[in-house]
DNA sequence: CCCTAAACGAGACGGTACGTCCAGTCTTCAC
DNA sequence: GTGAAGACTGGACGTACCGTCTCGTTTAGGG
């Protein structure tokens, strides 16, 4: 994960050719594992930048150099979780989506997780920025899920290609809502759990309204 | 809506002959319209207890006797937004369906709600108390929808009656993570709307999955 | 000591006949003595009217019904302790003196009148209406021990009968502040103890003193 | 005036080389300044560290960093009144004591020192670092006073040099009890004015006072 | 091998909100 | 109409962080 950061200059030289003393990558590092530390006893709103200064041994300058504020440091603090997401191959379709549903709710189940995704997207909702470092640190790294698994059932014939490029967009896009949505949603709203169980009754569930998607909708003339 | 108050005797005697002077519901319900009006103009990080103190025209000392914090006072709140979600009747499931995903995503769109509710949900990840709160004046308002648009389909006919009670439990509790979560997602974290065309799409999906749902497993033995 | 108080019809009739249920002597007692005991517990500063009506097992109304304000009732709970200020008869001025001085001394000493005096003193700087009840309640009670003292010694033979009232009285108010302002000084602000050898020097000073003060006026003419 | 403060390091380096921002002067000469004022306007119990926060355009935090609380401040606030405090050399003990007391009397009578004194005293009978840090500030400078005052006396050949030094001492401390405890307590207790005649009448009281103490005490043995 | 310029730690700065406490008033019921 | 109880407005308290600032001190190239 790479992320962009604050007062940076934007593009450096491909020799980092900048004088005076370069940054810490080791207090970056340390402030980033601090965060999610402090994140986990504290949550989101008892975390404070002192607090994440001094756990780091690391003056709190040091961080308002690198982050314009809380919101930001957990962004890239948590956006590093999500690398871990894979798309497991396990031969079929729904045996794949179930074992995705799984290990997405795992993911959410960590505690620096939970704390923070709802968090973050709740002080988003008021700052386009925010969004959309969000949106490239964390929600387009799972939509990108979608679409693989998308191509790979195409390949394995397990789903028809669509022909309009827009629609198959637009599907990707509910599909994706629908999957992280529901687990989210079980996970952080309803609060229970993402067990075998309700992972294959989703699964079900999604895999038969695919089907019925890929149809000519009945509502529509013919 | 009838919110369980900070310290309040919770249920007094049928003739309140408490002493003292008795807590004024005006002051109540200036209390909750004035923390609406400032979670729209300031969003929930910004909201404080002292603003909304003076907007209501009540002492900060009155807020806490009623309130624990910020997050208590929210919840009650914006519960209230949700009494207005019914179930509309179009004489149809999937007509049904769609005007209800319209109606939910209208309500995610305003203001107050959008800014309040994921940051709540935050706040509850690290309190059981204020999740036991979210759930009986928010959640559970909507998980009623759901049971009652079954059984309207059931009556209707385009559903069959499940048997087992447990399995017709759990199925709800599905359908409500998918649909909530769906939409919620949608709004919230992909910002994107929810317009007509989209709550077609995600209708003729979920209408499609409850269809194989109710058939038998085939993953499982005959 | 009967202070008068706040908000009583000055003076009633001969007969009781006011109206309605009659105010409970034994709350004031109870407050009174309540007032003591939180001043030698938190001192002046941290007394607070609430906690002394409930040490009194009394409403907070009824103090105000009573008082005006904290300096008020402390006055009044501190005023009684000085009724006990005697002047001693030992058969000579110096005797009688130096016993006076070791007594007012003890009184100071007292937790509830080290802590108390200074405060309500310092409240009656900015406050006429309590200066006089400073005055009435405390300070001339004192005073008149002064002019007993002088009366009995001119009557031993021990000091000459001053001609001139106009300066009798001036010479009196000269030497109850040197008497009561040493001694307070010595205590409260030199936070040394008043002991014998004290008192003694002091008494040999004061009555030297005094001795001169009664002769002809060196600096001024024949 | 070189007033303790609080938590600061009693002794820098010779180089002051602590870590840090400096702290600011100009900050403490503008606090003590607006201190001073409001003490005037307001007096000593509706003196709020608010309002001199405000008065002194300074953070309520950095009064914190500075003082413990108010008395603390008002005590340094004060303390550089008394520095004006100066012996005068009139060419007599007589003509100089009279003028001593004149002084100190028209100091007492400034707004600031008497609405302040007897608070801060009072707050110091529960309070053993407080009074400390009145002793120091305020007290031992006057006491020095005495101190000058008598050793001229003595090169005048007006007093006679006291042989034991512990003697010496006690009269010394006596003898400041008595003239600041007179004056005090006819300023602020008795509520008077210390005019001309006054200091005049007490002078010679004290003078001859003073001769009858260097006698040979005539209650004890020969 | 120093020079230079930025990064660093430390901590004070002006602010804002916190949640608590008390003042003094008002409202209710019981006696 | 007094008394106890307790809710009310209002405002100061002292604390905690905020994000900025001003220091003196590293620390790495580049000359």
């Amino acid at each position: 994960m790479v992320a962009v950061m604050h007062s940076h200059p934007q593009h450096r030289d491909v020799q980092n050719t900048r004088p005076g003393r370069p940054r810490s990558a080791a207090a970056d590092r340390a402030i980033l594992a601090a965060t999610r530390t402090a994140l986990v006893e504290l949550g989101w709103s008892k975390l404070t930048m002192s607090d994440v200064a001094t756990r780091a041994g690391v003056a709190k300058t040091t961080l308002y150099r690198r982050w314009a504020g809380k919101s930001e440091l957990v962004v890239d603090a948590v956006a590093v979780l999500f690398d871990e997401l894979e798309l497991p191959d396990l031969g079929s379709l729904p045996a794949d989506l179930e074992a995705m549903v799984l290990r997405l709710a795992a993911l959410l189940d960590r505690p620096e997780t939970r704390t923070s995704m709802m968090a973050v997207v709740a002080e988003a909702t008021r700052d386009e920025a925010l969004r959309r470092r969000i949106r490239s640190a964390i929600v387009d790294r799972q939509k990108v899920l979608v679409l693989e698994g998308r191509a790979r059932a195409q390949e394995r014939g397990e789903l028809p290609y669509e022909k309009d490029p827009e629609t198959a967009a637009h599907d990707a896009d509910l599909i994706f809502d629908v999957i992280a949505g529901a687990v989210v949603h079980r996970t952080l709203v309803s609060a229970e759990p993402v067990d075998p169980a309700w992972a294959h009754r989703f699964t079900r569930l999604l895999i038969g309204g695919l089907a019925s998607l890929t149809q000519r909708d009945p509502h529509q003339a013919p």
